[in-house]
DNA sequence: GTGCATTTGTACGTATGTATA
DNA sequence: ATATACATACGTACAAATGCA
């Protein structure tokens, strides 16, 4: 990890998915709202992919970011309002 | 794995979670609602952990079953009703 | 209450498949 | 067709929570 933890007791992946989910707030990544790609976040922050995609699914299923096979995830700015970060 | 796919198309943790699903509406683990240990299961359907846990996540998403660190993994009849098998 | 066994959780590694552009 | 990107699926090891003797 490359960045320092909210809390010391909170596993990797939930703190990979507070930092994503403080970037796709602030926008870092609108481009074309889509996030980097899984490989390029790996290196990133320096995690497995297996954590990455474990993070990312928690987005998912918070409705923050959506994942299609084959197009990279992209930041779901449909879902904002009263999902305000930190939610972990 | 050790029983037949419904759809050969559908990805094996998709599979087991439908029979898993199954056997829990069949009430077939309702010795006290819990299921077998993941460990079992793996066994049982000859599949991996990780796979296992792929399938049983999609159930608790799906409010099948509940899970907590350090206990057996029961069958969440209260969510029963509308949520009818198969759902994949 | 201490310690052990059981069970689920976290984290990483590797390879291959599938969808999209 | 090739390249890119996400999905599936096998493996390993250790950590943490629970329950019981």
């Amino acid at each position: 990890m490359v960045f320092p933890k909210l809390k010391e007791s909170l596993p990797l992946y939930k703190t990979l998915a507070n930092a994503l989910a403080q970037r796709i707030h602030n926008g870092d990544w609108a481009v074309g709202s889509n996030l980097p790609s899984e490989a390029a976040l790996c290196s990133s922050f320096e995690a497995s992919r297996h954590t990455l995609r474990h993070a990312l699914q928690t987005l998912e299923s918070d409705g923050l970011v959506l994942r299609r096979q084959g197009t990279p995830t992209a930041g779901d700015f449909s879902a904002e309002g009263e999902k305000i970060y930190p939610k972990f």
